[in-house]
DNA sequence: AAAGAACTCAACCGCGATTCT
DNA sequence: TAGAATCGCGGTTGAGTTCTT
């Protein structure tokens, strides 16, 4: 990702340039400090206070599928292949949904990974017709969880109309591991990410009654990076 | 070794849902 | 209660990387 493009947005008697675009590591550690502040909610402010010059929208984005502690980063194990598999036929394309049950992956990574199966599979099948007798079968039980998913696939119109029953949808909610309300001791008994080190402790006591710890981070913004402090790419 | 095809994945967009004022 | 603001989800795009010829 090379080109960095920016859209421009001309405001009241000044203007502002929208970033676009890949991140860059000084946007990360700014991101990773602000949220840490005030929390993954309020994007929009939290990109406006941060100086970020992204919308709220993005800095979540980059927040929820790169630098939230203990995302997982690399291939899918074999187990989570399978599962992804399984949810999928049973819940089609509800990939926050899936997600939720695969600690550590988003559903942006679960949705690129089904799509670059799906166009394996389509092009295998391809093969496949135009090769082999319609009654040769030595089928796998993965490639039956895919047939399965396809099925789903094509009966999601179907669901759309008649929906999933109460039952059903009370009982994921139930069964759920939500991270949404983790608490900060489970937070940092996770994996960091090489970014989230740099988040001083005293910044996960602060609560919302402390605005004044804004200029404290920016301090320790600038002197790190006045010292030279060189972090580890979390880009490839 | 070079060129083109295929794959991967970060990031953007549109839109419906939810929350706030 | 209505309208505005914000959030979150699913679909899509496109640049970089890897594989194949």
């Amino acid at each position: 990702m090379a080109s960095t493009r920016e859209t421009r947005t001309s405001m009241v008697g000044m203007e502002q340039a929208t970033r676009k675009g890949p991140w860059t590591e000084q946007e990360d550690l700014q991101l990773v400090c602000y949220v840490s502040l005030f929390g993954h909610r309020r994007w929009d402010f939290i990109a406006k206070i941060s100086g970020l010059k992204r919308t709220g929208k993005s800095c979540r984005l980059r927040w929820v599928n790169y630098l939230h502690p203990g995302l997982k980063h690399g291939r899918m194990a074999p187990e989570e292949e399978h599962l992804i598999l399984e949810l999928h036929s049973k819940w089609g394309n509800k990939w926050s949904q899936i997600a939720g049950r695969l600690p550590g992956r988003t559903d942006n990574e679960i949705k690129n990974y089904w799509r670059t199966h799906m166009r394996k599979l389509a092009q295998e099948s391809k093969k496949n017709l135009l090769s082999s007798s319609p009654s040769s079968s030595s089928t796998s039980s993965a490639s039956l969880s895919i047939e399965t998913s396809i099925n789903r696939m094509e009966n999601e119109e179907e669901v759309k109309v008649k929906g999933y029953p109460m039952d059903q949808l009370w009982n994921e909610i139930v069964n759920s591991d939500s991270n949404s309300a983790m608490s900060f001791k489970q937070y940092k008994a996770m994996e960091y990410s090489p970014l989230w080190e740099y988040c001083v402790e005293s910044v996960w006591k602060v609560d919302d009654n402390e605005p004044n710890i804004i200029p404290c981070v920016s301090d320790l913004l600038v002197s790190n990076f006045q010292n030279g402090i060189v972090l580890e790419s979390t880009n490839k």
